[in-house]
RNA sequence: GCCUAGGUGGCGGAAUUGGUAGACGCGCUGGAUUCAAAAUCCAGUUCUUUCGGGAGUGUGGGUUCGAUUCCCACCCUAGGUACCA
């Protein structure tokens, strides 16, 4: 055999692992740089051909820089909380513990045979106690922190308890939800449960009651994903809005640093856009209406305060707190039942359901605070409780939705616009000139805007208002298989124990299911009370009143251990911090991070926080985690069907299927090779079709038809690359994943292909090597077209990957090696080059083919990428593309250095030429020296 | 609904700053080699055509000497939409 690769793969990878080839040291003299996967969660189904896309990226790209001389860390861990291993035990009772460390086996194994340039030394797993110690520590260290608007960043909360008690909390300037104003006499007055709960309202992370998908059959509550038409995906069941004390993360105060931190990191303006809307920041008024009779006030924020003129109704969210006290008695029932309606909806289903306008009066009114004219009080789904107050000012003459709602329900719409027509569709540009509307008519938006401003600020009415769409990130799960928390409950006041007794591991559960009560899976542990003389867990039958307490029952989510994961790597073992400072301060943030684009309101905005908030305290000296960024597109996978004929068990090909009446049938994608299937192989597929005829093409060939859709193993479609790595080898699936496309765009999985990458190895290998596969390496000089295919390769190669362009450069090594075979070119000089040029795409053959170059073993992953020299790709003549009126229509080879003048010249005196611009003069000629003519006729 | 991305031959894709549309690979067709096959090598391969040419990058319009590239409107597909990770 020629291309032994999977001697050679073997070999090496054996190789790598006892030299630790890629093992990583901390070291001053060297440059740094940081390649990041999102690391995967390790479930059931493996690793399939999707997840090493980005992970062969960033390892081709890791290996670039230790080519360029740069001391790389480029680790891989598992983010290996979730909520499949969950599932499953909650069917069969094994432990998630077990299932996860059985699937994480299965990851390494797979990750393993693909060549990954790993420290595998600085492995992590989130859910493993050494790691979410620190996890918890970091939730310590929210808890007891504030956001201090003065000074711009998170502080200690023992800081602000310091400013309760000399000056109350009238001159903080902190991110709160605190309702009440004290003085330092009434904190110092205030009991301890007080004194906490008003604590509470400044902590980074706090108790609150937050509103949830409650499913009461399920006893749990369910993710947006896991309703399917306001019922629960699993069963069925009836969903309905419940408000549930959680544990809450204050990103609030964060979201105008996460929106400034985008301009100073490279991501993809797409990435960064997603998070700006989300973060959502407006600016306007907020605005308080009194209710009629005295009843109250209602607020609102608006980013129209100039049009305060045009209200003519006001909405608020169906589960706003008012609703109940306001309706009067006549609508005391229809709000109710309203009220019920909008709670089944997900916030989703209410969002898009935008052609179908809701509402109900409430019976109540407010008073307009300028005209004081009455304005009646609705209810409607289009207003979400989440955001802003959880209530609007309708001006129907400047808002479509409010527009829709007023024509809906026949209420009146005031125009307030001067010369503008709102007959058909609102008016929502912000611009024009206001009127029917007292002291601001006739001024422009911008002016009238500043002056209601300054009108309701004046009047105590409100005030100027940034508000940010950008909700408080709920941090309870009422699941099993996360972070515990490390709290417990004193007289119902949350305590955090101690750093030295961290981390609190997980407690074990007879079943994973919420209690019979309703409480989370940690409800059913028995070992799970604080005890605060022992600062041990004790059983709860324990819990006195005293000293023994009931710890939290919720776990964190999966965004924790995510959030900074990228830390530990730096310092994976380190029992006494989460990172040691002098390691953080050698490879401070990452340099290059790869993973998804689904992440982008997820992950990525919860890590950037975190580490905002770990730079404010002074543990990391930077405060954004991911200076670069690449998004790798999803690989979906290619199904195979066959026909079978109605009530038979004959299957009929795709080209004659139309002939018949069939039912599609995914077949699985292993016994089918382009897209013919292998006869014999589908009747012993399953029993069912071990006695199946076929009606065949005419060429007696069964054919398949196909489709592009999600990877997925009931779809028979799943490609996993051990069968691939088995068949071809890592480096020709390495590269075949690179060629398929763009990294970051989505794109079909199909095996068709990865032959054409293959033969290209066996190509190279052939360069090396005579017939009879012994190495021949000719030494001395270079052949000249030799060398510019050399450098034009380095060039290409050098340039692509500053561009994360991994697909095109796998063309460039094509094209070379062609040219070099061409030239029957085997010199050493050229072929050194080459092969460090590769070793990144295809470690393993370069490996073997850098020894047949007389090098010793495992030192091409240090060697030096080689040199580009432009003197090798020098032309004297270009072959100009003469174009009539944009048209090609013929080459025209001329000197490189003439001068536009004289190439007009030449070109128009071309007997081609003027058989084009049939005896006419050309109207113009334009000459882009070095690139194209063109002749406008 | 909203936010983001994408749409180019039979297929994956290339065209990096507005300058030769279809690089490279697959597939397909024909040929060489072979007893035969595999492998390999050579030639061809956007569509259409009266063989002069004509059309062509989701659709319709616009800007330009010139548009896959820029602008406007629309259609389709994918991802996200706050408890999937």
């Amino acid at each position: 055999m020629e291309y032994n690769f999977q001697e050679i793969e073997q070999k090496w990878r054996k190789f790598w692992a006892e030299n630790k080839t890629f093992k990583t040291e901390e070291n001053k003299d060297k440059k740094k740089f940081y390649g990041l996967d999102m690391f995967p969660y390790p479930s059931g189904a493996g690793l399939h051909v999707g997840h090493p896309l980005g992970y062969i990226a960033s390892d081709i790209f890791s290996r670039y820089k230790r080519l360029q001389g740069y001391n790389v860390l480029h680790p891989m861990g598992y983010d290996s909380f979730g909520l499949p291993a969950e599932q499953y035990a909650i069917q069969t009772g094994q432990h998630p513990a077990i299932t996860t460390e059985a699937n994480l086996k299965r990851y390494r194994e797979q990750l393993d045979k693909i060549g990954f340039s790993f420290d595998w030394d600085r492995e992590v797993r989130t859910s493993d106690p050494s790691y979410y110690k620190w996890t918890q520590w970091i939730f310590k260290q929210l808890f007891n922190a504030y956001y201090d608007y003065d000074a711009n960043k998170a502080v200690v909360i023992d800081e602000l308890i310091a400013k309760f008690e000399t000056e109350g909390n009238t001159s903080v300037n902190a991110e709160h939800n605190c309702e009440i104003e004290f003085t330092a006499e009434e904190w110092k007055a205030f009991d301890a449960k007080k004194q906490s709960d008003i604590l509470m309202d400044y902590r980074l992370t706090y108790l609150a009651d937050s509103w949830v998908n409650w499913c009461p059959a399920l006893g749990t509550v369910l993710a947006n994903d896991e309703i399917v038409n306001g019922v629960s995906e699993r069963g069925g069941h009836p969903v309905e809005q419940k408000l549930m004390r959680q544990w809450s993360m204050r990103i609030k105060a964060y979201a105008e640093r996460l929106l400034t931190g985008l301009e100073k990191v490279d991501w993809t303006d797409s990435i960064k856009d997603i998070q700006r809307n989300w973060i959502g920041k407006s600016t306007g008024a907020s605005v308080r209406f009194a209710l009629e009779n005295g009843a109250g006030n209602i607020e609102v924020f608006t980013t129209r305060p100039d049009t305060i003129y045009g209200v003519s109704f006001m909405v608020l969210a169906p589960e706003h707190e008012l609703v109940a006290q306001i309706t009067t008695e006549e609508y005391k029932e229809q709000v109710e039942a309203y009220q019920k309606a909008a709670g089944l909806k997900s916030e989703r289903d209410r969002m898009s359901e935008t052609k179908n306008i809701s509402g109900q009066f409430t019976g109540a009114y407010a008073i307009h605070p300028f005209s004081g004219e009455k304005i009646p009080v609705w209810i409607g789904d289009y207003v979400l409780a989440s955001y802003g107050t959880g209530a609007v000012m309708a001006v129907p003459c400047g808002d479509q939705r409010d527009y829709d709602f007023a024509k809906h329900f026949d209420i009146a719409i005031k125009n307030i616009f001067e010369d503008v027509d709102i007959s058909e569709a609102a008016y929502a540009e912000k611009s024009g000139t206001i009127a029917n509307s007292d002291f601001l008519s006739g001024l422009e938006v911008k002016e009238a805007m500043a002056k209601a401003i300054a009108a309701i600020e004046e009047k105590g009415l409100g005030k100027a208002k940034v508000n940010y769409r950008l909700r408080d990130a709920v941090f309870s799960r009422q699941r099993y298989w996360g972070e515990p928390f490390p709290v417990y409950y004193e007289n119902g006041i949350p305590k955090m124990i101690e750093d030295e007794f961290l981390p609190i591991t997980l407690p074990e559960v007879d079943k994973y299911l919420p209690t019979e009560d309703g409480e989370p899976p940690l409800g059913n542990a028995k070992t799970w009370s604080w005890c605060i003389n022992k600062k041990i867990l004790k059983d709860n039958e324990k819990q006195n009143g005293t000293c023994t307490w009931p710890m939290e029952l919720n776990t964190m989510p999966g965004w924790a251990g995510s959030s900074w994961y990228f830390l530990r790597y730096m310092d994976p073992s380190n029992e006494n911090e989460f990172v040691a400072k002098d390691k953080v301060d050698y490879w401070q943030n990452v340099d290059l991070y790869i993973g998804g684009a689904e992440h982008a309101t997820g992950h990525l905005l919860y890590a950037r926080f975190w580490c905002k908030f770990l730079y404010d305290l002074g543990f990391v000296p930077f405060d954004e985690p991911f200076k670069k960024m690449i998004n790798q597109g999803m690989i979906l996978g290619r199904s195979s069907f066959v026909y079978r004929v109605k009530d038979t068990n004959t299957f009929v090909s795709f080209g004659k299927r139309k002939d018949y009446q069939t039912t599609r049938i995914h077949v699985d994608i292993n016994i089918v090779d382009n897209d013919k299937l292998d006869v014999e192989a589908f009747k012993n597929w399953r029993p069912e079709f071990a006695n199946a005829e076929f009606i065949l093409e005419d060429d007696g060939t069964y054919v398949c038809g196909h489709e592009v859709e999600k990877m997925s193993k009931s779809k028979f479609n799943v490609q996993n690359p051990d069968d691939l790595v088995e068949k071809y080898g890592a480096d020709t699936l390495r590269m075949y994943e690179m060629f398929l496309g763009p990294i970051d765009q989505a794109k079909p999985w199909d095996t068709k292909g990865i032959n054409g990458v293959h033969n290209f190895l066996r190509k190279l290998w052939r360069l090396f090597h005579d017939a009879e596969n012994n190495v021949v390496i000719s030494e001395g000089e270079a052949d000249k077209k030799a060398l510019k295919t050399l450098h034009k390769t380095i060039k290409k190669i050098h340039e692509d990957l500053e561009r994360f362009s991994f697909n095109t450069g796998v063309s460039a090594f094509m094209i070379a090696v062609n040219e070099l075979t061409e030239l029957k070119c085997n010199n050493k000089e050229i072929l050194e080059s080459l092969t460090i040029l590769l070793s990144p795409y295809a470690p393993h053959i370069a490996e073997e083919l850098w020894t047949k170059l007389g090098h010793e073993a495992g030192t091409i992953s240090y060697a030096t990428f080689p040199e580009f020299k432009e003197e090798y790709l020098v032309e004297d003549a270009f072959a100009y593309p003469v174009s009539f009126n944009g048209k090609m229509r013929f080459k025209a080879e001329l000197p490189t250095s003439m001068s536009k003048e004289d190439v007009e010249k030449e070109v128009l005196a071309m007997e081609q030429s003027q058989k084009y611009l049939e005896g006419k003069a050309p109207k113009k000629v334009i000459v882009v020296p070095g690139r194209i003519v063109n002749i406008v006729v």
